[in-house]
RNA sequence: UGACCUAUGGUGUAAAGGUAACACACCAGUUUUUGGUUCUGGUUUUCUAGGUUCGAAUCCUAGUAGGUCAACCA
C-alpha cells in the first residue's frame, strides 16, 4: 500500500484493515470468486472478480476460483471453460480452482452430524406442502408432521436417499431451526433434494444434491475463506450461513454484501442474457452487443480498461445504475493511448483531384499515434482517385461545417489541401462523384501554401484500397434501467443495436490486422478486426465512437 | 401489514462529530493537420421532522422513499 497519498477505502477494505489491525487472519485474508457454471460471466461478475481479486492483492491474501456446482440440471463443462478463460483474461490468478461437488461427501457427513445432533431431519412433504408450512413474511409458518422423526429414522431415510432408493421429490432433508422466525430462510430451510441427474463432474456417484444454503458456507469455511463476498440479495441468508456454521463447529468464515452493478441500457440478468441468445437475439454469448466479459473482449475493450472501470465505481451498499458512458469514457482513455490511427472510410464517395497526374502515386509518412512518440510513422499510398466519407461533403452545408462543399477547402489527412470544385449526382439525387484541385505547395510537413482551413477529413486511395465489412454496434436496449422490465424486455431492444458497412475501404497497412487488436479509424472510433474475418474479407468491430462534439452540436 | 438492507449533485463514489470533495456526464473556453486529444474554468449536492452537541452528511428517535426475503435456483 502506498502510504503517502491516503486514498478512501470502501467498506469492505476498512472491515479488512480493522481485521488486520487488530491481528485477525495474520496470515493473510482469503477470499473467492464463486460463479455456479450455468452460463457466461458479465460485467457484473467482473465488479466480483476485481473486487475479490483485487482485495486479496491489496491486503497480501489469496483468492480461489469455486465453482458452485450443487445443481446439475443447468450446469455444463462448457461453461466452466469459459469462465476460467474469461478470469484470466481479466489478468487474474487464482490460488485454487475448486468446486462445491469436491465436498459432496464432506457435506454429507455435515448432513449426517446434524441429523445426529437432532438438528436436520428428512421430510417426506410434496413441494407445494412444504411451501405452505413456511407461511408468509408476516404470518408464521407450521411444523412439518415429519419434523418429530427420530434421529435413527432420518439416518437410516436419509441413507435411502443417497443410496437412490426414493424418487425425485418424494423426500428432502430440512435444518430443524424455528417455523415462526422472521426470517423466512430460517424456517426449516431445505438442505438436500433428490435429483436423479448426471452431474457434468461427479456423474451419477450422486443423486441427492446440498442446496446453495448448505453447500456454499461450508465451502467457505473447508477453504478458509476469511472474507465471503457476495451480493445484497444474500443478506437475508446470512443467519443461516452462519448458523450452519455454528452447529457444525466449524471454521468460522463471515459473508459481507455489497451492491450488485447495473449499468445503463444493458441486460445484466442471466436467464435474460441465455434468453437472447437461445432466441437469437444476438448471435452468441460472444456476440459484441452482449454485457458478457467474452461479448466485451471480442467488441475490443481490453481487460485493462474494464478493471478500470470496475474500480472508479467503487463498492457500496446501496442500489446503484451506473452510465454506459462511463464504461466507454474508460475504453477510450486506455485506447486513446495505445491504438494505432489509420483510415478507414466508411461509407464512400470518390473524389477525382483534377489537376492530380493520372498515373502519380506518392507514399506519404503518416504518425501512427500522436499521443505516442514511440509508434513512429506508416507509408500511406495517395493517388489521383480517392474515396472520402459520403458525410464529408454537403451540397448546402451549414455555418461551420469544416468540411467538403461547393467551392469549399479542407486538408486531406496527411496529405494536401484542396478545393471542391464541381461535382455529379446520380439520378436519385445522392452525389456520385466530387471534383477538387489541389494545391501542390500544401503537402503536410512541407506547407508554404500559407492557406488555413479548418476541416482535415480521412481518405483512402482507391487503386489501393482494400475492402472491408464494418460492423458498428450501439446500445442493446433503447431504456435506461433494465430493472424496470419483465419478461416483455425483448419489446425494448434497439433496432439499430448494429449496422452493417459491407463495401468500406480501409487503408492498405490493415490487410495485416491481427483479431482483437485495437485501431482507431481517424474521425470514427476505436475497431478491431473481428474472429468473422479471412484473409479474403476483413471484418472490423466499432468497440466505441470517438466523442462527437459536431454531432452533439447538429442535434441541438 | 413483518424482518432486514439502503438513502450525499444528472450518475456514481468520498468526507471515521470540525471548510461537503473526486470521477463521469453536461456547459464554456484553450490546444490541435482527428469537430479526437490536452489544458482551464463553470453549472449542479447531504430524503423529511425532531433531538443530542459549541458544532451533525456523520450520533439518537420518528417518519418517508427505494430495495431484499415466502424456488426441491444460485
Amino acid at each position: 500500500m502506498d502510504d503517502s497519498k491516503p486514498k478512501s477505502l470502501n467498506f469492505l477494505e476498512e472491515i479488512i484493515q480493522q481485521n488486520l489491525a487488530s491481528g485477525q487472519y495474520s496470515e493473510g485474508i482469503f477470499t473467492r470468486f464463486p460463479p455456479e457454471p450455468n452460463g457466461y460471466l458479465h460485467i457484473g461478475h467482473a465488479k466480483s472478480i476485481c473486487l475479490n481479486f483485487g482485495l486479496a492483492l491489496r491486503f497480501g491474501g489469496k483468492t480461489n476460483l469455486r465453482f458452485d456446482d450443487t445443481n446439475p440440471i443447468t450446469e455444463e463443462t462448457e461453461y466452466v471453460e469459459a469462465i476460467k478463460k474469461d478470469v484470466s483474461w481479466l489478468g487474474f490468478t487464482w490460488e485454487n480452482e475448486l468446486y462445491a461437488s469436491n465436498y459432496f461427501e464432506q457435506l454429507y457427513q455435515f448432513a449426517v452430524e446434524l441429523i445426529k445432533k437432532s438438528l436436520a431431519f428428512v421430510d417426506d412433504s410434496t413441494a407445494e406442502q412444504i411451501a405452505a408450512q413456511k407461511g408468509t413474511p408476516t404470518s408464521a409458518g407450521t411444523e412439518s408432521p415429519y419434523r418429530k422423526r427420530s434421529v435413527d429414522e432420518n439416518l437410516t431415510l436419509f441413507k435411502e436417499m443417497r443410496d437412490g432408493i426414493h424418487v425425485d421429490g418424494a423426500k428432502v432433508l430440512r435444518a430443524k431451526i424455528d417455523m415462526a422466525h422472521a426470517n423466512m430462510h430460517m424456517r426449516d430451510p431445505l438442505m438436500y433434494r433428490i435429483r436423479h441427474v448426471a452431474h457434468h463432474r461427479t456423474g451419477k456417484t450422486w443423486c441427492i444434491y446440498p442446496m446453495y444454503d448448505f453447500a456454499h458456507g461450508q465451502s467457505d469455511s473447508m477453504e478458509g475463506i476469511t472474507h465471503s463476498i457476495c451480493t445484497l440479495e444474500f443478506d437475508v441468508h446470512r443467519p443461516l450461513y452462519d448458523w450452519f456454521i455454528e452447529k457444525l463447529n466449524i471454521f468460522p468464515t463471515h459473508q459481507y454484501e455489497f451492491a450488485r452493478l447495473n449499468l445503463s441500457h444493458t441486460v445484466m440478468s442471466k436467464r435474460k442474457l441465455l434468453q437472447m441468445v437461445n432466441e437469437k437475439i444476438v448471435k452468441g454469448w460472444d456476440d459484441p452487443r452482449m454485457p458478457t466479459i467474452s461479448g466485451l473482449r471480442r467488441r475490443g475493450y481490453t481487460a485493462a480498461s474494464i478493471r478500470n472501470f470496475c474500480d472508479r465505481i467503487g463498492v457500496a451498499k446501496r442500489d446503484n445504475l451506473i452510465d454506459l458512458s462511463l464504461l466507454e469514457f474508460c475504453i477510450r482513455e486506455d485506447l486513446n493511448k495505445s491504438a494505432d490511427r489509420v483510415m478507414a472510410v466508411l461509407d464512400p464517395v470518390e473524389l477525382v483531384i483534377s489537376n492530380y497526374p493520372e498515373d502519380q502515386v506518392e507514399e506519404l509518412a503518416i504518425e501512427n499515434n500522436p499521443e505516442d512518440p514511440e509508434s513512429g510513422k506508416r507509408s500511406v499510398p495517395f493517388s489521383k482517385n480517392l474515396y472520402i466519407e459520403r458525410d464529408d461533403f454537403m451540397l448546402d452545408p451549414p455555418k461551420k461545417f469544416f468540411r467538403l462543399g461547393p467551392d469549399l477547402m479542407v486538408r486531406l489527412k496527411g496529405a494536401y489541401i484542396i478545393k471542391c470544385e464541381f461535382f455529379d449526382l446520380n439520378e436519385d439525387g445522392s452525389v456520385k462523384t466530387i471534383y477538387a484541385t489541389y494545391f501542390p505547395n500544401s503537402k503536410s510537413g512541407s506547407d508554404t501554401s500559407e492557406i488555413h482551413v479548418k476541416g482535415t477529413i480521412h481518405w483512402v486511395s482507391v487503386p489501393h484500397a482494400v475492402e472491408a465489412e464494418i460492423r458498428s454496434f450501439n446500445r442493446l436496449l433503447i431504456v435506461e434501467d433494465a430493472s424496470e422490465l419483465g419478461d416483455d424486455f425483448l419489446k425494448f431492444i434497439n433496432p439499430e443495436s448494429v449496422q452493417i458497412n459491407e463495401r468500406a475501404f480501409v487503408e492498405r497497412s490493415l490487410r495485416s490486422a491481427g483479431v482483437n487488436k485495437a485501431v482507431q479509424f481517424i474521425r470514427k472510433g476505436y475497431y478491431c478486426l473481428d474472429p468473422d474475418a479471412n484473409p479474403d474479407k476483413l471484418v472490423f468491430n466499432r468497440t466505441v465512437t470517438l466523442k462527437d462534439t459536431w454531432a452533439k452540436e447538429q442535434n441541438k
